[in-house]
RNA sequence: GGCCCCAUGGUCAAGUGGUUAAGACGUCGCGUUCUCAGCGCGGAAUCGAGGGUUCGACUCCCUCUGGGGCUACCA
């Protein structure tokens, strides 16, 4: 395994990267990278009516936002280019194998209409059987079945291509991951289409050629692919091609449903814009994904991607098929934040601007006291960037209302006494009094008064912040602005205490 | 229905015949503390079930059960 390992990520442009797209395009890289080869994106965009607009450029945008690069794709082009099924389609790169097959009659041109197709399947079911495709052209000679040909074209029918499956064969391959798998030709369900009216390559087709002529040598995909290999297979056989390693990993599941994680479940958050949206950090997101239907030998957690270069094994993927931990995501991203805090700490502070608590000159010129504030706001506690608006809105930003419970503590007698010395010792303080001064003289005031506890904090922390529970108060003063505070003591003296 | 795959705590999982069955997330409890967050400590699984094989099985075999995938002129 440790020359010329090709492999390929090869996504249809349907849609933005999804998480288990990404997982399938982090694992092959990682095996790529781990074994010094070569990586390459292949667009499979056979399906002209399923292609959104920017489902390309937006997935090649976010795997790079992963921080994975390619050696061969569209856009850095290849030696074995082009890499869209579409332009090699128009490069007659299908078509010409295509002809072989039917010129060597193990490929034949099919004009059953779609009601055709329906009806039989209808009938066979009705019937308790699996449903097959029927050869139509039993019996017939080659000239006969030509001459069927042009009376179905003269009937203005659009052929497809069908593939004359060998029923009597037995596919077998040895599984990167599952181990040793074999299918009967029978149970593919007959000849299949390789090639649809519309001229386009069917993608059990296009990939075989493709991934020999690109000489890829593994080909890691979800499970879901399994009943597709023998299909492949067939075809690897039927040009004379040898076929490469398959290697089928485990799902993603959806926690809710136990189903295969689909687009369209809309409970769970899965395309990797929309995580990036929220301010998760790329290295958390290959830090999940990469410990989902996989695990490393030691007990660590935490790792970036040159580490999992490093340790990649193909032989510890799992087998069995792992639900998507959103809390476990949460945890690994805060690992991230913490660690690089240097470099989320902008994407913090632009949060803020996002959200309309400061502008962008702001952002610019009160860096340093902003830091402080998400610091002593509690940014170890969070999941993602986007969460720090609403710990650091109050008080810094905004003040909130009174409650009747905050009320109580602050008019009670001892609350009121603790008001007065708080006062008129915070009044005493330098203007740049640290917390430990602060702390110093609540300290004083609990001796003085000889009232501690909630009691005691609560009825400071409420007059000067309108909170009953926050980060450390001793803290957050240092970072308020002491008019500010002031003029909220007094706010609150007026309307409830006189 | 058919074919294929899978099966260790709520979740991710280590473990490949003899282990006190790792670790992590989450959760619960305790501690630190004015509170929140954080941090520290601690609790909770006998390995889906039943049969074998073996001196001995979570580890091997069989059956069952459960879950998943596929079954398109989608990829």
């Amino acid at each position: 395994m440790t020359d010329d390992v090709r492999v390929r990520y090869a996504p249809s442009p349907t849609g933005y990267l999804h998480i288990g797209n990404a997982r399938t395009a982090l694992f092959n890289w990682l095996f790529a990278r781990h074994y010094n080869g070569t990586f390459i994106i292949r667009i499979e965009d056979t399906d002209a009516n399923r292609n959104i607009a920017n489902g390309e450029q937006s997935q090649l945008e976010n795997l790079a936002w992963l921080g994975l690069d390619w050696d061969e794709s569209p856009d850095k082009g290849g030696e074995f280019g082009p890499y869209r099924q579409s332009e090699r389609n128009a490069d007659g790169i299908y078509q010409a194998y295509i002809d072989d097959l039917l010129k060597k009659g193990l490929a034949y041109k099919s004009y059953k209409t779609s009601e055709e197709l329906a009806q039989e399947r209808e009938a066979q079911q009705a019937a308790k059987q699996a449903p097959h495709y029927v050869y139509e052209y039993e019996g017939l000679s080659d000239s006969q079945r030509e001459a069927k040909y042009a009376e179905f074209e003269a009937q203005g029918l659009k052929p497809v291509v069908r593939f004359r499956v060998p029923e009597d064969k037995v596919y077998a391959w040895d599984d990167i991951v599952k181990g040793h798998i074999e299918i009967g030709a029978k149970e593919v369900g007959g000849d299949w289409v390789i090639q649809k009216a519309d001229g386009m390559p069917t993608y059990n087709f296009a990939v075989v050629v493709d991934d020999h002529l690109m000489k890829i040598t593994h080909v890691l995909r979800g499970d879901d692919h399994v009943s597709n290999t023998p299909k492949q297979m067939m075809i690897y056989e039927a040009l004379g091609w040898s076929v490469p390693a398959f290697g089928h990993m485990a799902l993603i599941i959806n926690a809710a449903t136990g189903k295969k994680l689909s687009k369209r479940d809309n409970d769970v958050l899965q395309f990797v814009e929309q995580y990036r949206e929220l301010g998760y950090q790329p290295q958390a997101m290959d830090n999940f994904i990469g410990l989902l239907g996989w695990s490393p030998k030691g007990e660590d957690e935490i790792f970036s991607l040159d580490q999992f270069i490093q340790m990649f094994d193909e032989k510890r993927l799992t087998k069995a098929n792992a639900k998507f931990d959103q809390k476990k995501l949460e945890w690994i991203n805060n690992q991230w934040m913490r660690r690089d805090k240097e470099k989320v700490m902008p994407q913090l502070i632009q949060e803020l601007v996002n959200a309309g608590l400061i502008t962008a000159e702001q952002a610019q010129t009160q860096k340093d006291w902003l830091a402080n504030v998400i610091e002593v706001a509690g940014v170890d506690g969070i999941s993602y960037t986007r969460q720090i608006v609403d710990l650091v809105r109050e008080p810094f930003f905004e003040l909130g209302e009174i409650s009747d419970e905050m009320l109580s503590y602050l008019t009670s007698e001892d609350g009121r006494k603790v008001y007065q010395a708080w006062y008129k010792a915070y009044q005493a303080l330098p203007v740049d009094a640290n917390a430990e001064q602060y702390m110093a003289t609540i300290r004083s005031i609990q001796n003085e008064l000889e009232i501690k506890g909630r009691n005691l904090w609560n009825p400071i922390r409420i007059a000067t912040t309108h909170q009953i529970q926050g980060p450390n108060l001793p803290e957050m003063l240092v970072l308020l602005d002491k008019n500010k505070v002031l003029a909220t003591m007094d706010a609150v003296a007026k309307k409830y205490l006189s």
